[in-house]
DNA sequence: AGACGGAGTGGAAGCGCTTCCACACTTCGC
DNA sequence: GCGAAGTGTGGAAGCGCTTCCACTCCGTCT
C-alpha cells in the first residue's frame, strides 16, 4: 500500500523536464542516455522522494527480484536448530549482493502446502531456496514440474539429479571419522546414526559402513537416533549393552554424541582411552567433556553456495544445474 | 516470473463466455454475479490452471497482501532463541488465515537499516511486524514516520505510545516471582538482571524493586547478566559473593537461571533449602535441577496478538492502537 | 558534399488486473 | 400500467512501469 501521495516516474520525468522513457531509463542504469539527462532525473529523485513501485516494475519487467525460501517442517525443532539461522542469514547476504528480496515460506506439510505451491506457482518469486532439512516431502518433484528455478541446501532424497543443490559430502565425511577410528586402533566401532529417511542419515551411515567394510571388520553396531540429544543418549547405552567391547563410537550428529558421552560415563567408560568417539556437525562439539573430534558440517557455506546456484539458475534458465559437493573436514580434538 | 504460458484473465473470460470484468468479480468473490457466471468462470479457471498475477492484482489495488517481519538483528543469537521460532509460526499461523504472505526482513542495523527502510517504503507490504527482540534501534520512531501500518511483539523502548505492540507485564510478572521468595520468608533477595537497554530487562528489574520497597527489603542486591547462561553463572557468583546471606534469588531469564543453578551449586547452596531462585520465561524451566519455578513469557500468544493488532490496522488504518498487555503466569516448580 | 551509423530521446503500446460507469433487463409498489 | 429500485453485465479507463520503435541530431567515412 503506497502513502497516499507516492511520486511517479512519470512527476519525475516532468519535474527533470525529460520523458518517462527517458526517466526509466536513467532510474534503472541504462546506457543510452546523456549525463544531463541522468543527473536531472537524480536530483528529481532525490527531491521527490522517488521509490520505483515495485508491483508495476514487476508487470512489466515479469521480474519480481525477490526469492522464496521454503522451510518444508517449521516445527519449533527446525527453528532453534542453529543450522537455520546460518543458512537464513547466509542467503539473505547473498540475495542482498544483488538486491534481492527473500520471502519466507512456512510449509507444514498438509494443507499448508497447496498453499506454499500456489504461492510458488502464482510468479510471487523469481526463484526458491528449499532448506531441506528434513526428508524433503514431494517438494523436489512439484517444483521441478513447476519450471521454477530452484536450489536445495542439502542433497534432497529423491529428485536429486534434476534440480540444483548444495551439500557437503557426507558419505567421505562419515568415512574419514570412522577411518581415525581404525587408525587409532578401535576394533568394536558402533554408529549413533541418524533417522534413515534423510539424506544425511543415510550417508553418514553408508560412509561408515563402506570404511568398516574396507577394513574387514563387523558393521553391526549400529543404532538409530533422531538428532536430539537423549535419543543419542539412549542409542549409546543400547550399543553398550549389546556390545560391551566397544573401543569406538562414531555419532551422526554432534548433539547426539553429547548425549552418547552423557551415556558413556554413566557406564563408567573413559573417553577417548576406553571408547573414542567421533561426532559430526562441529556444532557445540568444543563446549562437551572432552572436546569432540568432529567432522564440520559448513552449514553458511552450503547455503551460500546453494544460493549462488539458484543466481546462476535465473541469470541463464538454460543451464544445467551441477551440483556442488564439498569435501568435508575433520576437526581433531581430545574425544579421539 | 511467469511461466511461458501463464493463462491470463482474458482467457478465462472468453472461455467462461464473459466479459474481463464479470471473470474478474467471479474469480475475486463479489456477490453481483449470477450463479450461472460464477460457475462457467470457475470452471474456465479449473480447466486452464489460472492463477491471478500478483503484480497486476497489486497495481490495480495497490494492495501487496503480505506482510514483514522484521528482525532487526538477526545475529545467530537471535536464530537460535526458541523465541524467535515460536514467534515466527505464530505470525505466519494468524497471517495465512487471511491469505496473506510473510516476507522476512533480516535488517543487520547500519548499511542494511537502509535498504530495509527503503523495502518498506517502497509499498512492497502492507504493514510490518516489528520482533523488537532487543533493543529496538529507531525502527519504531522510522517506521511511525513511514505511515506503515506496523506492531511490534515486546514493547518499543521508544516510541511505545505511537505504535501498536503486545507484550506481557513483565513488571507485573517480576513482582509476583519476588512476592514468592517473600512469601517463603526470604530476607536477602538477589537478582540477576538483563541488559539494561532492553524493555524486558528494564522491566523485570523494576518489578522487583517494588516488590522489595513495598516489604522494607534492601533492593542492594543485584547484577547485570545478558541472557546467557554464562552471564547468569557469573553474575550470581558476584552476588554470593558480595552477599553471602543470600536466601533468595529472582533471575531475570531461565536461560540465567540455569547458569545460576551451577554457580549455586558450585558454593555448595541448596536449592531451595538455602537460597530459593524463581526464573523467567517458562523456557526448559522443568528440565533443570531442581526444576524451575518461573514466569511464563508466552512467546507464541505475543505474536499472535501483535500480528492481530497489525490486521486491525489493516482493516482500519484510522483505529488508534490499542497496546496488548497480557497478565504474567507463576508456574510453581521445585526451586522455590 | 552526401550517405551513413550511432547516440539520445519521446511517443505509445503494452504488462494483467480491478472497478467505475452506463446500460439492459427484472421486479416491485402504487 | 408506469416510474423506481435493484440486479447482472460489458466497455473502458486506469494502476505505474518498461521497452520497442521511430525520429532527430550529430560526427564520420567515402
Amino acid at each position: 500500500m503506497d502513502a497516499p501521495g507516492t511520486p511517479t516516474l512519470d512527476e519525475v520525468a516532468r519535474l527533470a523536464g525529460v520523458s518517462r522513457a527517458t526517466a526509466s531509463r536513467a532510474v534503472n542504469g541504462s546506457s543510452r542516455v546523456s549525463d544531463r539527462a541522468r543527473d536531472a532525473v537524480e536530483a528529481a529523485v532525490r527531491s521527490l522522494g522517488y521509490v520505483a513501485n515495485p508491483a508495476a516494475r514487476t508487470l512489466a519487467t515479469r521480474r519480481t527480484d525477490s526469492v522464496a525460501v521454503v522451510v518444508p517442517e517449521p516445527d519449533d525443532r527446525v527453528f532453534s536448530d542453529p543450522f537455520f539461522g546460518r543458512t537464513l542469514t547466509a542467503v539473505n547476504r547473498v540475495l542482498a549482493e544483488r538486491d534481492l528480496q527473500l520471502v519466507l515460506l512456512l510449509a507444514r506439510p498438509g494443507e499448508e502446502e497447496d498453499r506454499t505451491l500456489r504461492y510458488l506457482r502464482g510468479g510471487h518469486v523469481d526463484g526458491a531456496i528449499v532448506v531441506s532439512h528434513h526428508r524433503s516431502d514431494h517438494l523436489a518433484e512439484h517444483l521441478g514440474g513447476l519450471g521454477l528455478p530452484c536450489a536445495f541446501v542439502g542433497r534432497p532424497i529423491v529428485g536429486a539429479d534434476r534440480v540444483a543443490w548444495a551439500d557437503t559430502d557426507n558419505v567421505a565425511g562419515a568415512r574419514l571419522a570412522t577411518e581415525l577410528l581404525l587408525e587409532r586402533g578401535c576394533r568394536r566401532i558402533g554408529h549413533v546414526a541418524g533417522p534413515g529417511d534423510m539424506a544425511v542419515g543415510q550417508d553418514r551411515l553408508a560412509g561408515h559402513l563402506a570404511a568398516l567394510d574396507d577394513a574387514g571388520l563387523d558393521t553391526e553396531p549400529v543404532e538409530h537416533g533422531d538428532f536430539t540429544e537423549a535419543s543419542g543418549e539412549a542409542a549409546c547405552a543400547r550399543l553398550l549393552t549389546a556390545y560391551p567391547d566397544l573401543d569406538g563410537l562414531f555419532v551422526a550428529s554432534d548433539l547426539m554424541a553429547r548425549g552418547a558421552l552423557r551415556a558413556l560415563a554413566a557406564a563408567g567408560r573413559s573417553v577417548p582411552d576406553d571408547v573414542a568417539v567421533v561426532g559430526y556437525d562441529d556444532l557445540g562439539a568444543d563446549h562437551c567433556t572432552p572436546p569432540l573430534t568432529t567432522v564440520v558440517n559448513p552449514a553458511g557455506d552450503l547455503a551460500e553456495r546453494a544460493t549462488r546456484l539458484l543466481l546462476a539458475r535465473l541469470d541463464d534458465p538454460a543451464a544445467v544445474p551441477e551440483p556442488v559437493l564439498l569435501p568435508p573436514t575433520l576437526v581433531r580434538r581430545a574425544s579421539a
